[in-house]
DNA sequence: CAGTATCCTGTCCGATACTG
DNA sequence: CAGTATCGGACAGGATACTG
């Protein structure tokens, strides 16, 4: 009956899965990214609940995505910015802005990234940061680990794509 | 009192959210990329529940992620497999496991992508395909659309990192 | 094997109202 | 401005049982 917390799973992918899997943390995010740091902008911007965006930026503060940061004293103001952790989230919203892109349906106001030196828009790719090769098909995952109630791995891990 | 439902908004993150903020859905990608292609395979793997891995598969091939092909006759048997449009989701789920794998607190198996050439782990890098360099703070969104109450947006994107 | 059918519960979210 | 408190509704997901 209880939703099954991803957070416990030994896979790496479904703990980080935890801070996006609610709806709103990543759009709340991504307005971060925009520049947005105080409860107003947030809530403007995304249309969200007020207590709703509470709770999120609680969670995300605990989980370490968030710094909450006091900018005034005289009636106490605090302010969200990221955290290297936080940061670090800015590749992965970036990829997936991407294929957004490319699947964008019927209507899609193309948002998409820019060289802001040379104007040019960017396509990404991801590579090896050591072989500069473009990830494909022969790089695979390893160490996987499952939480099956068999405890039960594929022989060896294929990899589609 | 309904949950907003982000696949109307305009930006494409926010609809490409859709197909990943359902928690279950990138765990079924992730053994779908191992080589998973039937129902039980996914439920053994995964300790799902059957139906709501019903509900999710469903959910999934409608929105293109998955195809249902039949692959016996006698007894009628579906298996699910990736489309293009699915298949370009791994690299979404690969820079999230990095991530992961990153900030994984105290238990984490360490589960990361190898290059099957040189058994090399690799290290994920986002890049400009044109250019080939690395993503960072000089590359910026723009085209952005929110979807706030005043429609008002920032003067200009800012990005952090 | 590959699901479907019910029922039930947790939780996420929005609406609304209120505070220092 | 930056929240907190309370309420109710909509689902997702689990348990369980059943089918061709």
């Amino acid at each position: 009956m209880k939703r099954t917390s991803f957070e416990s799973m030994p896979c790496p992918l479904a703990r980080a899965l935890e801070h996006l899997s609610d709806s709103w943390n990543a759009l709340i995010l991504r307005e971060a990214f925009y520049g947005a740091t105080r409860f107003d902008e947030f809530e403007a911007t995304l249309g969200i609940a007020s207590n709703t965006l509470t709770r999120r930026l609680k969670d995300m503060t605990a989980g370490g995505l968030f710094e909450r940061r006091l900018y005034n004293d005289k009636p106490p103001r605090y302010e969200y910015v990221l955290t290297q952790k936080g940061k670090d989230l800015r590749p992965v919203l970036l990829t997936l802005l991407q294929w957004g892109n490319k699947y964008s349906n019927p209507p899609g106001a193309s948002v998409h990234l820019v060289d802001t030196l040379t104007g040019a828009p960017v396509e990404l790719a991801l590579m090896d940061a050591v072989t500069g090769e473009r990830i494909g098909p022969r790089h695979k995952v390893v160490g996987r680990s499952s939480r099956g109630k068999a405890q039960q791995s594929y022989p060896f891990p294929e990899t589609h794509l």
